[in-house]
RNA sequence: GCCCCCGUCGUCUAGCCUGGCCUAGGACGCCGGCCUUUCACGCCGGAAACGCGGGUUCAAAUCCCGCCGGGGGUGCCA
């Protein structure tokens, strides 16, 4: 085999979903394992659909996701050559135009369907005369321009994933490769790019098996060599049906807004459709993948999308994976939009080396972190109740005065200080911890208690102490 | 309707090619326990699957056939 190259071709009509993300991914990690190019094509000869936003959007997170391409094309810059391959098609009778309007399709669509027989194009168009071509064409009657589709012909391909696949040429028919704008479609474009960028193995979604034999038939009219073929089963949503908006957050944008790292949404969509050599592991660096990523071991049957399995996998990289001063770097941004002063960088890498075993994603650090961060808390009228304890004035009382004569600066020497409380006093360990973590978080439930009075600044413990005795007296 | 693809715990999967090592392994989730100042984290344990029916064979998750189920395609979208 010689140098693999392979391709993404997305088109910019959306945000970069996460079936096409992990397409991208193991298209990527095949080429690069063999040590091979990649490739990135914008598919956008759709110029009613595509959007400059997108196609920016979708480069962002692409890089985002760590994925980096040797060459970069743009279709819609590339017209003046397809042009070239449509005469030539044209000239070589693989191609004629066709000007049946949409309507007139339409009624034969529908017809097909009353009759319940499979459409396809009639093949009206096929052999008109030149001269009445050339009559309608000088009338300024819009036409496409439809490959010609040999009948009855069982096409074959070796697909390295599903195997040896056969469709029949009559189950489509003559399809058009130029639109009447004079656009020319996918099925088309798609050939002569992978022809002329040298793309070796073509690598997609399993939604482009019946499109396959289309393509062959066009490599061949023009004379390329036919590429392999790698069709990847598709990410179906929990019932069980093609991934889309209608099963929630499917884009690669929502999960980096949620505050998921990049590298674990690299892996777990790995893991969808594709299993490591080596059993038990599941975590792996991109440079690892990039090691281990063989086709043979990718399945052949679709995998539904698991949010829980991607929630917990992106928590195995913040508190063991990502170092920490990534991950303040990553945290920041995500304070700062809740409105907190994130000013003091060595702060919050202090209260986050303490407190990164207890969030999933970033979004829910904002949550944990909340105590650490605010000014004043406000304690809600049914936990305010668990204060009206006895015990509870003269624990607090204590704890002050110890914060006061010396600020405990570790988890240890705050548990020091409880241990003492709890001799003095004769309570039991939650005796003084609850009404310490109410006073301190308003809340019931929450980081260690330790750890936050550790962190914390000195004055705001005070100050939040000192409320809840002043309301208490 | 027609064409194509797929079918192991709820989910992702290992095993299937080269039948016996499978009383079917791992992971997420779930349940129980431990740790413990709470929620988490961590640790320990548990429940949980070969879609169905025929064959072939001494022996089938693994090979063959049929059925059923799911998905995709059927565009002047990609």
């Amino acid at each position: 085999m010689g140098k693999v190259k392979t391709r993404f071709a997305p088109s910019p009509t959306g945000y970069l979903h996460l079936g096409n993300a992990r397409t991208a991914i193991f298209s990527y990690l095949f080429a690069r394992h063999t040590g091979g190019d990649f490739v990135l094509r914008i598919e956008d000869t759709d110029r009613e659909r595509s959007r400059k936003e997108y196609e920016d959007m979708l480069i962002e997170d692409l890089k985002w996701l760590g994925i980096e391409w040797d060459e970069f094309y743009r279709q819609s810059e590339r017209f003046n050559i397809y042009k070239e391959y449509v005469d030539k098609l044209l000239a070589e009778g693989h191609a004629y135009p066709c000007f049946c309007s949409p309507e007139e399709l339409e009624k034969e669509k529908e017809e097909a369907k009353k009759k319940g027989i499979p459409y396809r194009y009639s093949g009206k168009c096929r052999n008109l005369y030149p001269e009445k071509i050339e009559k309608l064409k000088n009338e300024g009657k819009p036409f496409t321009i439809r490959f010609k589709v040999p009948e009855n012909k069982v096409i074959v391909f070796e697909d390295l994933i599903k195997g040896s696949i056969a469709i029949n040429t009559d189950d489509f028919g003559d399809f058009i490769i130029v639109r009447s704008d004079g656009t020319p479609t996918y099925n088309f474009v798609v050939v002569v790019d992978d022809a002329l960028m040298g793309i070796t193995h073509v690598v997609r979604g399993e939604d482009h098996i019946p499109n396959t034999p289309k393509q062959i038939l066009i490599y061949e009219a023009l004379g390329f060599p036919v590429p392999k073929f790698v069709h990847l089963p598709v990410i179906l949503g929990e019932d069980r049906s093609k991934l889309s908006k209608r099963h929630g957050a499917v884009s690669v944008r929502a999960y980096r807004e949620e505050g998921y790292m990049p590298e674990a949404l690299f892996n777990y969509l790995c893991l969808l459709g594709w299993s490591p050599p080596e059993e038990g592991r599941e975590i792996f660096s991109k440079e690892e993948l990039i090691e281990i990523f063989d086709l043979k071991d990718v399945n052949n049957s679709p995998a539904v999308f698991n949010r829980e399995k991607l929630k917990w996998m992106n928590g195995v990289y913040i508190r063991e994976v990502i170092p920490l001063d990534v991950l303040v770097d990553r945290a920041i941004p995500f304070l700062k939009k809740a409105g907190y002063d994130v000013s003091d960088r060595d702060y919050i890498k202090k209260v986050l080396s303490h407190t990164k075993d207890s969030f999933d994603t970033l979004s829910e650090m904002v949550e944990r972190l909340k105590p650490f961060l605010v000014d004043e808390v406000q304690i809600e009228e049914e936990v305010w109740s668990f204060l009206e304890d006895s015990k509870v004035q003269e624990v607090l009382t204590l704890f002050l005065q110890k914060i006061e004569e010396n600020k405990p600066e570790s988890p240890e020497e705050v548990r020091k200080i409880a241990k003492e409380i709890q001799k003095t006093l004769k309570v039991k360990p939650p005796n003084v911890w609850k009404p310490l973590r109410i006073a301190l978080t308003g809340e019931l439930e929450g980081v260690g208690i330790d750890i936050l009075i550790a962190v914390l600044p000195k004055e705001k413990i005070e100050k939040r102490i000192k409320k809840v005795l002043e309301k208490l007296a």
